[in-house]
Formats: structure tokens, sequence, C-alpha cells
DNA sequence: TCATCTCACTTGTCATACCAGTTTAAATGC
DNA sequence: GCATTTAAACTGGTATGACAAGTGAGATGA
């Protein structure tokens, strides 16, 4: 009596349920249809499937804004007429895609879908494909590279006077910080992440912070080499000035220059010696 | 007796858990230490989070290769000693990563890990995402925007004849589809994959691939009008002129054409009476 | 009034049973 | 002997019950 929906008859939802599947009941209510690609879909996968649907559509829906609460597990489960696994595995899966945020003892709650946080959950098969890849992760390289060119250029066109003067202050911290390896490291990322930020743009801010944290973590690229702290200032002051002078070429280039150097530099120093 | 690992005597594993979490021990065993930044992570996460982050080294470090079968989830529960839930939730949540493919009947597979099939996991979020914030979408349709010049001016300077050829016929083959919409769809989108595929990097490919099916499940950019179909296939023509003479600037121009008239033709006839 | 504590309610986990597909190998028919 | 069929033994999928553990709010005490 302690669990499990106490106030619906044993066997009851068992029964129907060789009879006529509930989900198609809960979903004629509501009736969802033609929302992606218009399929007819009799495919027969998952019930956690079908109740991760249903849920998506109601997320979409229904007025359940970011922060509000989503009804209990329990609830959910008397609601769909399935066991808990199925409404567990189809929340788990919500949690997983970053449109959830469920904590023990608490319900759970609709997050504030936002790119930033898409990519984040997004890093940890990033990661495995670049630990399993060499391949891709050269890829990853030039596209960042492309990328970083591009967000240089649009920054040089866009900036505004507090962009630039952001930029600076990040330099001078950067500058300040040459003896303490880590927060270098923290202060370049913040660099990149303000020069992405000037677009106004979050899924460029979201994507040039994802790919600068999937690269250094594979040492790759972007690395910033001990001795060569000054030659990194150097090079972000370059850039910076190129975008004050709004000239995007100027600053495609010390972009292009930066990341070049950097790239050098690494297969020169770590290749040769290999791992430390 | 059918189920549930038969050959443990019951209150076996139990009684153990609540001295030495049997995590630890098979961490210790393997000891996969300081894989990505170096936590100590005294952080109390759920178990199936402990159980996935073991599976997970368990794919980067040993030889499970893709296709590869996994252990199945009894033997999992037996070898981790924990509960079926807890392997279950697990495995749940490597197949939303991607990383394996879990079919009713069969064993669990490891999958080929790909940058295009990892985007194809990532494309639900995202539809969710643009479902429910059309600040979003724009950041999106700019975002690709920019892409798009970008590929072209890469497909300007890399392209061979081969991958002129290979345009060309799908322009063609877009030209004698102007009757059936969906076909006629179907060539536009095979043109920017294609487009995409001569810089090399599947990563492009896969981005190009997946921002043309997110934005025209919204029916946003790079709509196809009825009766424009002529003026589709002119501009990318004109595209393909500018990537056989390698001239860089002049397909981004091009390209800028071929879709700021998309997006206009977009907000004059859709915006002025809205929905269909 | 405020701090504390208890208790109801939540999710997390385990265990078991059974269902439903898949594979495999033995039994059967030719 | 060989091909086909059938059944047994896997596999994952679902349901359910019980309990542990965390959270929050209302009751209780000072």
């Amino acid at each position: 009596m302690q669990d499990q929906r106490p106030n619906i008859p044993p066997r009851a939802r068992s029964a129907c349920a060789v009879v006529t599947k509930p989900l198609e009941l809960f979903r004629s209510l509501y009736d969802f249809g033609a929302m992606t690609a218009t399929k007819p879909k009799p495919r027969k996968k998952n019930l956690s499937h079908d109740i991760r649907e249903s849920l998506l559509a109601l997320l979409e829906n229904d007025a359940y804004g970011p922060g509000a609460a989503l009804p209990s597990e329990r609830e959910l489960m008397a609601q769909f007429g399935v066991g808990r696994p199925a409404v567990r595995e189809a929340m788990q899966h919500l949690q997983v895609m970053g449109l959830v945020e469920i904590r023990h003892g608490e319900r759970a709650k609709v997050a504030e879908p936002s790119i930033g946080k898409m990519v984040e959950h997004f890093s940890g098969t990033m990661r495995h494909l670049l630990a399993t890849s060499s391949a891709n992760l050269e890829h990853l390289k030039t596209a960042r590279f492309a990328f970083e060119k591009a967000m240089a250029q649009e920054a040089a066109r866009m900036r505004t006077t507090s962009d630039l003067e952001r930029l600076r202050r990040i330099v001078d911290a950067q500058a300040g910080a040459m003896s303490d390896m880590t927060s270098f490291l923290t202060h370049d990322r913040e660099f990149h992440r303000a020069l992405a930020s000037i677009s106004g743009n979050p899924i460029y801010t979201a994507l040039a912070e994802a790919m600068f944290g999937w690269l250094a973590d594979f040492h790759a690229d972007t690395v910033i080499l001990p001795g060569r702290e000054q030659l990194t200032i150097d090079e972000h002051l370059e850039i910076v000035d190129a975008i004050e002078a709004k000239n995007a070429a100027r600053a495609a280039k010390a972009m292009h220059d930066h990341l070049t150097r950097a790239n050098v530099l690494y297969h020169r120093t770590y290749l040769a010696s290999p791992e430390p």
C-alpha cells in the first residue's frame, strides 16, 4: 500500500493494455499529429519512447514554463497507464537531452532551454568521439580554425567601444597572470569567449566555448606552451587592434597567425618528445 | 530463480555495499584517473552515473571496437554488483548519447562513433529548443547564413572537377523536378550537402545537413516557395559558376543573395497571411 | 517569533516476476 | 544425410512491490 498508485484497482491497466494501448488513448486526447514530418508511425518502438514523445509534446504545447515542476513519476505513471520504468526511462532521456532537471527527493523541473546548456550536455559524447578517433580531432581543429577566423571578422565589424574595453581588460588580466598557468589558460579561454560574444549570437558563444574546452582536453591546438606566454599576449593584442580598427581582413589574419602558431609549436614541441 | 544473477547468494552484495562501494572496487581495478580534468569528484551522484562512467571508460580504453557486443545487462549487473535498473539506466544513457545500440532480444552493440550520428541524436533537443524559443530560431538562421557563406568560399577554393560535375548533376536533377515539390526540396537539400562535403570535413557536412533539416522543419529560411523554383535554380547555378571560377568572394556573394532572397520572400509571403 | 524537528512526499535503488523478441541448437521430417 | 521446423535458452522490455535516502513544509517546542 505504500507505493504504486494506490487508487487504481490491480490488474485493471494490464488487462486493458492488451486490447488498446493506453498510449494511443492518450494521444487521441491531445492529438499532436504532423509535428515534424507527417509520419504514420506504425513502427514498434519502445514504450518509453512513446511516453517520451508525449512528455515532449506536453513540454512544447502546454504552459510548462521553465522552472515549472512536472508531475511526479507516480502521477505520470497513473496518467499514462504504464509502469514506472517506462516513465522513468522517458524522464531520464529528457534529462540527458537537457530538457528537464531531476534531483533526488524533488519533483522534476522543466529546464530553461538554452543553447549553452545543450552544448554542454553534448560535450560528453563529443569527448568520447575525439578520444576514439584522431581523425575527428583533426576535423574539429580545422573547424575551429575557420570558426574563430569568422568570429574575428564578425567582431571587427560589430564591435562597440564597450566590447573593445572588455577585450583589453581580459588581455591585461591575462598578461598579469603569466606566472600562473591555470589562471593564464582561464583568461585565454575568456578572451575567445568574449570575442565570440561580440557577435551577439549565443550559438557562437556556446560553440566557441565548447570547442575550446574540447580541444583543451586533448592538449591539441590552442594549447599554451610554457615560455611562450608573452607571444600569446602579443598576438591577442594584435587581434584586438585589428578589431579596434574595424579591419575584418586584418583581424582574420591575426587570428589565423595566432592559431597557426599554436598548432605549429604544439607539433614541434610535443611530437618530438611524446607525452609528459 | 528465473531471473537476476542466480549464482550470487542473496544479500551478499547489499551487505558489502555498505562497507565499500562496489564501484570503487571496480574503479581500482582499472584505474582511469585524470581522464579529462583531474577532478577528485567527491560529489554524490546517481549510482547509474557511476556505472555509466565505468562503461564509458571501458568503451574508450578496452578493445571494444565498433560493432562489438557488450555483456548482457545481467552480466554487467553481476560484474558491477548493482541492480538491473542501475545498469539499465546507464545503458539507456549511453544509447541516447549514441555510443551503443540496443535492440530487443539482442545484445547491446558498440556503435561506431561518427559526427553525423551524433548530430542526428542531437536533433531532437535542437528541435525542442527552436520550438520553444523564436529567438533561437533567428540565431540559428544567422549562424547558418554565415556557415553557408563560409562553405561556398571553401568550396570555391578546394573544388575538384568531379566536385563540380556532381554539383551540376544535382542542379540538373533539381531543374527536372520542378513539378514535384518534395523531390525539389530533396534535391535542394542535397545541393547544400554536396557543397559542404567539398571541404572534406565531415563536421561541415553533418552541420550543413542538420541545419537545413532544423530550419526546414520550421518553414523558416531555406524554404522553397511555389512559383519561384526557376529562381532557385538560377541562383544555384550562379553559385556553381562562382565555384567553377574558383572565385571565393563571388561564391560568397552568390550564396548570400541566395539565402537573403529566400528569407525576404519568406517574410513577405508568410508573415502577411500567417499559417496555412 | 524563531529555531528545530518530525513527517509526509519525493526520487533512487533493489529484487522479482513475467512478457516479448532473437538466436541457436536439437528434434523432426524428408 | 540434409533441410526444415520447433522448442529451449538466451536477450532486452515492462510491471510491481518494497525499502532507502533525500527534500521541504508544517507542527512543535523554546
